[in-house]
DNA sequence: CTCAGTGCAAAGGATTTGCATGCCG
DNA sequence: CGGCATGCAAATCCTTTGCACTGAG
């Protein structure tokens, strides 16, 4: 698996991913990319909104819809009232979350390769005893972050 | 720390919490700690609802968020629309859940303890790189529960 | 031309809140 | 008695949807 971190590259990804679904690789919808490119955090669709204002808020909650169906983002549900979106994990790396309980502020952060391979083994063990098929797993670090201490 | 898996004494522990917290222990909000002790999984609101028809929805909501300010329950957000409640892990133990995205499910499991020793390390080394003062971590398996296959 | 995409405004649904009443301490 | 707790109904807030319009192929 190759990371996208060219620009153009992702683009391209995220054109053939919606192309494959019949669904047009829009400005609207390439400025929602862009947007969540341009940050190391998920963002929510206000933050979103925020930086682009020429984006409607139905068709940012539509065009993300679309996007996440796509596999081109990824939506995260955390603690706080709004959801929350990121590239979808093949398209950056995979990473987990500090959860600010205090702010609802979201960052991102990643651990060794060895502390995931032993999660993956150990919730593999957990699937399989449960019939449960996996898709991924979530790893969160829940509590206050720097700037609310 | 001993999970206080009696139901006499979880509920000595309740009350007192939520007297520290200048809060009654009403008959109301020992429903909602029978309706959360009776189960194995977080429940929504409209579970615990159906399960004691006798409660108003929103005494429901009011004495759970007493609840959780009181450190006697936890709320959990999933995939789905409603969050969910269980016991704080203190008064049950500490484990993690399986969501299943397909029928919003959430169902509980545990790993290792040496697994957990290994995360707990991994994330304080996360923690301190980036001035985050954790409180608990999260750790779900996402996928397809046995039911819907 | 045709149909997906867009924007506005209104609807929907989970959760919260105002207010009058009930009940514990 | 005084104040927290409760229930009902109305209000909120995030998110979704209806509908007419625009634009790409």
């Amino acid at each position: 698996m190759m990371p996208a971190t060219d620009h153009a590259e992702l683009h391209g990804t995220a054109a053939t991913r919606l192309r494959r679904d019949g669904q047009r690789y829009t400005a609207g919808r390439r400025a929602l990319v862009d947007a969540l490119v341009a940050t190391d955090r998920p963002l929510t669709i206000p933050e979103v909104l925020q930086s682009r204002r020429d984006l409607a808020q139905s068709s940012a909650y539509r065009n993300l819809a679309v996007l996440e169906r796509a596999g081109v983002v990824r939506r995260i549900v955390t603690t706080d009232e709004h959801a929350r979106f990121e590239l979808a994990e093949d398209l950056t790396e995979h990473h987990h979350h500090l959860i600010c309980t205090s702010c609802g502020g979201v960052a991102d952060f990643t651990v060794s390769a060895a502390v995931e391979r032993t999660i993956e083994t150990a919730l593999a063990t957990a699937a399989v005893d449960t019939g449960f098929r996996a898709e991924h797993h979530r790893l969160d670090l829940v509590g206050t972050c720097a700037g609310c201490e």
